[in-house]
RNA sequence: GCCCUCGUAGUUCAAUGGAUAGAAUAGAACCCUUCUAAGGUUUAGAUGUUGGUUCGAUUCCAACCGAGGGCACCA
């Protein structure tokens, strides 16, 4: 990258102005007027120093001195130093673009890491929240395998618990005879049962009590008709997810469930009693006092005797740990529970202290409806399959006219939705809540998926052309100066990596978003196939460079290209 | 009450302590006899309030105002 390129270069300059590690920063300025990049070490420098900070900056310009690396380097402002880059430079990058182009060579990146993410719960719905923790987790698992890191996908399923019992038991409650022990409903049959169950137990303690009944049952599995009620309304809902999951281009390594690793945590947290990491708390339960730390407490088994979420994830580290010998763990989930695992970690830091370390919690804001809080607990739900169709109508009416086989159709309608969708979630930063505006999200215009879609369209569609008419790519025949284009194509390694440094996936679709624009102006100026042009091999290379980028960038945000649209 | 997040154009979002706070949408005006107009060009508009640290603050600190989430047997 030509951004560690210049920190080298300014390291070496300043050793001879100080001894100590001065931390500065490389940037590139949003005014090219600014050069390329632009650095401010010689403000920090001038503190110390105790000199005029525009003096500083030129005696390290004339350390810096003459390289080919630039085309002149310019003092500017209050006393930054600014780099032009030579265009040569980024010509020989262009030159270099190939499917790997992108990965950072520098980067320890053979690693093993295991990424959990989607997690619906057995039940219940598939819901747009689902969707947004889906598009997060894929994403940074490409992200993470494009750099080379061997990923296993995990997905983490609650098919125990009081959420599963209330439905068990409303079923069991209001079932009339000719149903006994069948989901008449199929998958929607739970999901009522779901919202029913817990409006009940918020007005009948009595229900409330049977719910706790049937709760132990699931576990103990001593109830026939609970065991069928069960089983198949598992079986449905896990049928049902595979066929979402197929949909997004998701394929999960493991599933793992809630029924495996409740006994696994139960038996970490019963060792840790006897080591005082927990303690008991009221009515026999066992609790670990989070506020040693500046947390607060939470149950990790219940006065049941039963294994809380709390436990469930101490056992759900160790069972990971066990397939994978991983040396990151990383665990997408909604920023409700932030606190819930601030409290978690920290028992787990002292029950399982090396997979502790290697645990990173990364959370998503919440997808929220303009008219309110969307919540399964009170039916007001959009499910992630109604969301994915409503979209899918949209592309559909819109391609309508267009002269396309059933087969191309029906490619481009499901691309274009998912990557509507995807974006729409992944174009801004991960940790605050997106406000779900059906209007804006299917919109295909500016700042959208299909608009990134779109510009690779284009540029296939130009790539065709060149191939039909016969002129192939050359660099013999340059420009006598490069565009925002060759420039932008030199920076998809930084933005890579600042995606992946920050788990932050908006940090690509950012830089595609602008990518395209750029790609779009210059498409619009210049006729790039021309057989009479001797640049339009230039620029035929030029468009298969951002080809590239623009398909590997779109594929880490788990967005496919397409040919037409 | 305590803890955590967050307040940026009309709206939805950007901005690794840096230079004139960027986009997109909605509005206004243009551009299809050039490879897909799901496109391009031009134009107007914003940092909740009050202090502090700094050469420099949307960013860090404090207080206030406002929004959301969490706080013992749900997940």
């Amino acid at each position: 990258m030509i951004k560690d390129e210049i920190k080298n270069l300014i390291e070496k300059a300043i050793k001879d102005f100080t001894k100590e590690l001065v931390s500065f920063s490389v940037e590139m300025p949003s005014d090219k007027n600014n050069g390329d990049y632009s650095t401010n070490v010689a403000l920090i420098l001038s503190k110390k120093l105790g000199k005029n900070p525009a003096e500083v900056a030129n005696e390290i310009k004339e350390k810096i001195g003459e390289n080919k690396l630039f085309s002149k380097i310019e003092v500017a402002g209050p006393g930054f130093v600014n780099f032009f880059v030579a265009d040569k430079v980024f010509i020989d990058i262009l030159k270099d673009v190939d499917k790997n182009y992108g990965k950072t060579k520098s980067f320890d990146h053979s690693k093993k890491i295991i990424i959990d993410y989607t997690d619906p719960n057995p039940f219940k719905e598939f819901h747009i929240g689902h969707l947004m923790s889906n598009a997060i987790g894929e994403s940074l698992s490409r992200i993470f395998e494009f750099q080379g890191a061997k990923i296993k996908r995990v997905c983490y399923q609650g098919d125990v618990g009081l959420h599963v019992a209330s439905v068990i038991a409303e079923k069991l409650w209001t079932q009339k005879d000719d149903e006994i022990g069948v989901w008449v409903d199929g998958l929607s049959g739970t999901a009522i049962a779901y919202v029913g169950g817990v409006k009940r137990s918020k007005e009948d303690s009595e229900f409330t009590e049977f719910v706790k009944k049937v709760n132990k049952k699931i576990y103990d599995r001593t109830d026939p008709e609970v065991n069928k009620l069960y089983d198949s309304g598992k079986e449905l809902s896990l049928k049902h997810f595979d066929e979402i999951y197929k949909k997004l281009g998701t394929k999960f390594d493991w599933l793992i469930f809630e029924s495996e690793t409740g006994p696994v945590g139960k038996r970490i947290v019963e060792k840790g009693l006897k080591n005082e990491i927990f303690e008991r708390g009221d009515k026999g339960s066992i609790i670990f006092k989070g506020e040693e730390y500046g947390l607060h407490t939470r149950v990790f088994i219940n006065s049941e005797g039963l294994p809380t979420y709390e436990a469930k994830d101490l056992g759900l580290a160790e069972i990971k740990y066990k397939k994978y010998k991983y040396d990151k763990s990383v665990i997408i989930t909604g920023n409700e529970v932030n606190d819930y695992f601030k409290v978690m970690l920290c028992a787990m830091d002292k029950v399982l202290p090396d997979l502790a370390k290697k645990t990173k919690h990364i959370s998503h804001g919440m997808l929220r409806l303009p008219e309110g809080k969307m919540s399964s607990r009170t039916g007001k739900v959009i499910t992630g399959e109604s969301l994915i169709e409503q979209v899918q109508e949209l592309v559909k009416e819109k391609i309508k006219d267009r002269n396309l086989s059933e087969q191309e159709s029906k490619e481009i309608i499901e691309s274009v939705a998912i990557g509507a969708i995807r974006y729409s979630i992944l174009k801004q930063s991960a940790g605050s809540d997106i406000i779900y505006d059906f209007d804006k999200s299917i919109s295909f215009d500016g700042d959208s998926g299909p608009y990134l879609q779109y510009a690779y369209t284009r540029a296939q569609s130009v790539l065709q052309k060149a191939k039909d008419e016969g002129v192939k790519t050359s660099f013999k025949k340059l420009p006598s100066e490069i565009t925002q284009l060759e420039k932008m194509i030199s920076y998809f390694p930084e933005a890579i990596l600042r995606a992946e440094q920050n788990y932050e996936p908006h940090f690509i679709a950012l830089y595609l978003t602008e990518l395209a624009g750029i790609f779009n102006n210059y498409y619009s100026k210049n006729k790039i196939v021309d057989v009479a042009d001797e640049l339009s091999p230039y620029r035929i290379a030029l468009t298969e460079a951002f080809s590239v980028v623009m398909k590997n960038g779109l594929w880490m945000l788990g967005i496919k290209t397409l040919k037409k649209m």
